[in-house]
DNA sequence: AATATATTGTCTAGCATTTGTCAAGAAAAA
DNA sequence: TTTTTCTTGACAAATGCTAGACAATATATT
């Protein structure tokens, strides 16, 4: 193969989740990896300094300080992250091969072609072959959410129908779902409950939400769409979470929504924070306001929330 | 083993579900652990190390004070969270443990437990448990179908929330979607769409369908629940089916169904197979009749029918 | 029962280190 | 031309450290 060396900066930047600046600093300052230089001084990583950073990317995402790990090697890496259950997800499909190379269509045309012919599995695979490439926060942010846009846009113009929004969402919701990793949190992790707030269906926004929370450690009971106040009230009673998330997609003119969150405002006493985000929470700025909730622009906002809660 | 003491007190912190404070003052007040340093005066802390901070955090959460079990090392502690039956095991939740020895409890009724007790990661855990010892048609017919009965059952007669069967459903959910394997399917192998009609909301019944095509080798194109009639329609005139299954749950007072049943019927011309299913699906005889639709009772028929029509 | 004492989790303030980010100016690539 | 990349240096935010204080419980003493 002649392709060895052959990722310039950009490209590992997407791959791994880290900015350009960031690999550089962890170059200069830790030497964690010497990509080879072209005749022009261009770094050009390799397939292995790729896996090493992105292996150092999601150890430094959980905690670690660059610094303490950054002597490691690839395999001592991999048992840090393996000993911490902290791996990153696992898709060792092995059926699907590498056609690494090609990315002159990005993952998210692709996607949207599939869409389009309503071809369910051609967007699984390749939303799956996305995630191969991608960090899971780029998947999320680079390519599920302008992805969710699209179909919506689409939806509007008329230039794809419900059946195909309907697919679509059953192929998202199933990689979302599995994107939510149970099995690896602490006894005593804090907990988040996420929900959607009763007249609100869509629910991929909070799936989304459960996922980053997942990722993060925390022990997350996703409790799904349209559920009404009391319900809500009930569970936070029960199981006393840290979080409630509420993901709120509609747009304003729904006073079922003010109603509801009166509700649960009246329901609580304690002290559980509540943090409410999607498209449309900002239109209901003074209902949340009352309700003492964070409202959260976007993800990364809500994912540097969780690590403030959690501290 | 490489004894790399190389965990900060950050990941320490995500490991234990201890705070950071806590496990300075726990150090300070009583060198439960005393890491080594870096050369920075930094915390660094030993695989050992972390252990013996779970289980004391594991103890400190059932009741014993820091003060009592800070002197006990790791072997002690083991014994005191085994003597009190307390392992740190990350599902076993204090309720569940008295009936430990108790294998005769039969996976449904653990199941049902969870569910009451609003533990969505319990009700997960005991179904993957139920996978590994039942065969996937066993699972689904044996524990899935009369568990979801029950749960419909208890929410009738309010013995459960919303809460819980939203949780319930969603945990389900997932694991129904973790079973449709799309990978392993030849690209000639025979269509199916499965689809819930507008007006039917509830589709885990769909969804064990699919997973029983899926595990069949059909080629399942899911198109969950809600959809009306003329997006069905445009779905199978692109995706040419052999089959089209219906799940139907809601009962027979749904005129809606109905009308679109009959939307189906005029906008269907070609020969692909109609199969109705689902808890409601008898009460609407005459209307799928009218639609030449098979209407089957159980899963086993479902079963049959996809061996008939493939041949 | 009432009071005193001890325990324990949480928090703040002030300082040091670590780490991510950015800007500027030059060179190379598209 | 515009974009990407390079180096250097600087800065700000995040994180960690110590010491100490505080409030809420738990335990002991009167």
């Amino acid at each position: 193969m002649e392709n060895k060396n052959t990722y310039p900066i950009k490209v590992v930047s997407n791959l791994t989740g880290l900015s350009i600046h960031v690999i550089r600093a962890w170059e200069k300052r830790y030497n964690v990896v010497v990509p080879q230089r072209s005749e022009t001084n261009r770094r050009l990583y390799s397939k292995e300094d790729v896996e090493k950073l992105k292996l150092l990317s999601t150890a430094s995402a959980h905690g670690y300080s660059i610094g303490t790990i950054s002597t490691l090697n690839y395999y001592e890496l991999k048992n840090l992250l393996n000993a911490s259950k902290l791996s990153e997800s696992e898709f060792s499909t092995n059926r699907m091969d590498q056609k690494n190379e090609v990315e002159n269509t990005s993952h998210l045309d692709k996607c949207i072609s599939a869409v389009k012919e309503l071809n369910a599995h051609g967007l699984e695979y390749e939303l799956y072959n996305a995630l191969k490439d991608l960090s899971q926060p780029k998947f999320i942010d680079e390519l599920l959410t302008p992805l969710l846009e699209d179909i919506g846009d689409m939806w509007k113009s008329g230039e794809i129908r419900i059946v195909n929004e309907h697919v679509s969402s059953a192929v998202i919701r199933k990689i979302l779902n599995s994107l939510i990793d149970n099995n690896s949190i602490p006894s005593n992790a804090p907990s988040i409950i996420i929900a959607t707030p009763k007249g609100q269906l869509h629910e991929l926004g909070a799936l989304m939400i459960a996922v980053i929370a997942s990722a993060d450690g925390w022990n997350v009971t996703y409790m799904g769409p349209d559920l009404p106040a009391e319900e809500i009230a009930a569970a936070i009673d029960r199981l006393r979470p840290k979080i409630v998330a509420l993901s709120i997609v509609y747009p304003n003119d729904d006073f079922t929504l003010d109603r509801e969150m009166a509700k649960l405002k009246r329901l609580l006493n304690n002290g559980t924070k509540i943090i409410a985000g999607g498209r449309s929470a900002k239109s209901y700025g003074k209902t949340l306001e009352y309700l003492n909730a964070k409202v959260l622009d976007n993800i990364d906002d809500f994912r540097k929330e969780l690590e403030k809660v959690r501290n």
